[in-house]
Formats: C-alpha cells, structure tokens, sequence
DNA sequence: GTCTATATTGGGATAGAC
DNA sequence: GTCTATCCCAATATAGAC
C-alpha cells in the first residue's frame, strides 16, 4: 500500500478507536509506519488527512448497508437482515461516534459527511418502510421516517449500551425488542393507531 | 460554592461537553476560577477529578429518571413521560456519551458509575414494563428485559441522530416511531409473537 | 489552602536538507 | 517523497514558598 493509503487507514483505525480529539497526527504516523514529513508532505494537517479518512469510511457504510439491504424480499425481512447484519458491536459506529466528538461536530466539513450518511441511512430505511405499507406488509399507520428513526437509534443506542456493559449482549437485546414491536405491527393489528 | 464543589462542577460541564480525553486540567481550572496548585491539593489529578464528576452526574440522572417515572399510572404513561421529558437534546446524554470515551471505557474505576447508571435505568424501565405486562396493559408477548433495552437504545440513538442532523428533531422522531410502537403492543395485539 | 516555579512529554506543525 | 531539525504551546503533573 502506498504511504498516503497507509496514512488514511491507520487514521481510519484511530478515528474509530479514539475518536477525532483522541488521535494525534504522532499516533498515526507511527500506525501508518510513515514519518512526520510524509505526513505533512500527503496532507495538509491533521484535520484534512481525518477528512480523507471520514469520507472513505461513510463510503464504506453505504456500500455496506447497500448490499445488506438490497433485496427485493418483504420489507420486514430486509430491515432485520440490516439489524442483525454482522458487526463489531463493541466498538461501536466508525462514523455514529464522531457525532461525540466536539471538534468533528464544530467543523462544518468534517461533519458534513456524518450528517450525510446518516440522513441517507435513514431515509433508505424510511424508503423500505414505506414499500412494505404499500404492499400491505405493514400497518397502514406506521410512518416511515419516524420508524426509519428509530430503527437508526435503535442500532446508535444499542452500541452505547454495549460498550458500556461491555458486552455485545445488551446491543442483541435492543434489538429483539424492535423486531417484537415490528412483527407485530402488520397490517392486522388494528390496536395501531 | 467551595473550590472542590466549584472543580466538580466544572468538571461535569467540561465532561458532558468535551468528554474525558477533550478535558485537560487546565480548562477545569480556568472554567472553576481556581488555580493548579488548588486543583491538586484537592484532588489527586484528572482521573480522581473525572470520577468524583461521573458519579455525581450519575446520581443526578437516577434522581432525574426517578422522578419522572415514580409515578403509578399506567405502564404506558410512565414510559412515554420518560421518552418526553425536557431534555437539552443537542448536548447528548452526560452518561452515554462517556462510553465513546476510550480512557474512560479502558479503566474500570471510571467506567464502573456509568455501567451501573445505564444498567439500573434499563432494569427500572424492565420493571414497569413488567407491571404493566401484568396488569394487561401490555401484550403478555412483550419482553420487559428486550423492550426495556429498546427504550434505552433509542434514547441513546437519538442523541446521535439529533447532533449528527444538528436539530432535536431527529431525537423526537425516533422516539414518536418508538411510541407508536408501543401503543400498538397492548393486549388485544394477537400478532404480536 | 492557594500560589508560583519548574519539569517532562506530547500535540501539531514548518523548514530545509537529502 | 522522505528525513531530521526545530519551534511553540498544551497536557499533566510535582515542589516548595506563602
């Protein structure tokens, strides 16, 4: 791998690992096996190289989420593949966590791609929501923004759980209780309102 | 306030908003009016400062979550008064945020209060959950230790969401989809599995 | 209890040689 | 392109005077 691609994947790794205000220019150098002048030579500084690393990672995600969530089976059955897709649990969302980082959030081009995919992440659920109620899979009540939401928060929040308890168990718990609730919420069940 | 109490404070704050590794000593102290050698002699350094300033801020959260579901109303209400409460919604959970923290998930003295704030939460909502499954408000299929997860998770998520999108409105979503939800598992829901 | 002085290491970067 | 030298300031303390 050429130096700058060793550069931006050893921030990649320490992004996600400690966050924006956690990784030193230093720490990644020696990550990346690459001196300081080279650093300075490939990027600008610290904030560009995370840049660079942000926005390789958001692809990532999306290209990720895209194969998971490309079916064409019944929604209900795409949304679970997504939640119990394969992940690193305890080490949480390589880009939900910069939303925790204040100097990622107070720069607006550092955090556009964060917002962007996350908006995107959601809006792609709300669009499979929105199928499944079309084709009768779900309550004709159930709104598909807010339930694209929470599906979203529910996988955010179920990382913090986990990391907190230490165990990959408690993200697994919140998200059985939201598969529950979804089950139910076929277009049988006349108590939606 | 007293220096120590002044210290502690500042801590919190710094903590809540920059998290642990964005706090240095200095900014404490500057933000406490108090000078190094005053912090020192109070305190054995930034972990000791940092632990006094997670346990309070975790004892302020369970009197918090305590009063707004100490009530006996329904199972339903009481969730739904904790899921709306007022709360500063942009600047995240002063808990939850603490577990993106790796100095402060790599040692177990700091991370101990925030394991047990965020366990107790999930098993006081378990808990009304149960009752409200007992008393039939709820379908007898609901999981109290899952949903109970779910609530907690989307709380956390929508944090996320609302500092990614910069507007609470994310956050208030999450929770009407998870509402909605809930509404829809009472006790005449025989889809519900 | 609080202050100032001092110390060590790291953060984040520029300059210029090779 | 990469390396070394150098810079300045912040992080995180300790020592000892007041």
């Amino acid at each position: 791998m050429s130096t700058p691609e060793r550069l931006i994947e050893s921030t990649r790794e320490l992004l996600w690992e400690r966050g924006y205000v956690g990784t030193s220019p230093k720490a990644i150098q020696q990550h990346a096996g690459a001196g300081q002048g080279s650093m300075y030579h490939h990027f600008a500084g610290k904030p560009d190289l995370a840049l660079a690393a942000i926005r390789r990672t958001a692809e990532e995600l999306r290209r990720t989420v895209d194969d998971v969530l490309g079916g064409d089976g019944p929604a209900y059955a795409r949304v679970e593949a997504y939640l119990l897709r394969e992940r690193d649990v305890l080490r949480g969302c390589p880009v939900g966590r910069l939303t925790m980082d204040p100097d990622v959030i107070a720069d607006d081009t550092l955090r556009a791609p964060v917002t962007e995919t996350l908006d995107w992440l959601r809006d792609r659920l709300a669009g499979i929501v929105r199928e499944g109620r079309e084709r009768g899979e779900f309550a004709a009540s159930l709104d598909p923004h807010r339930t694209a939401s929470l599906i979203v928060a529910t996988v955010q929040g179920g990382y913090v759980l986990a990391r907190a308890s230490g165990s990959p168990a408690a993200f697994e718990a919140g998200v059985r209780g939201l598969l529950a609730l979804l089950a139910s919420a076929g277009p049988d069940d006349t108590t939606t309102q």
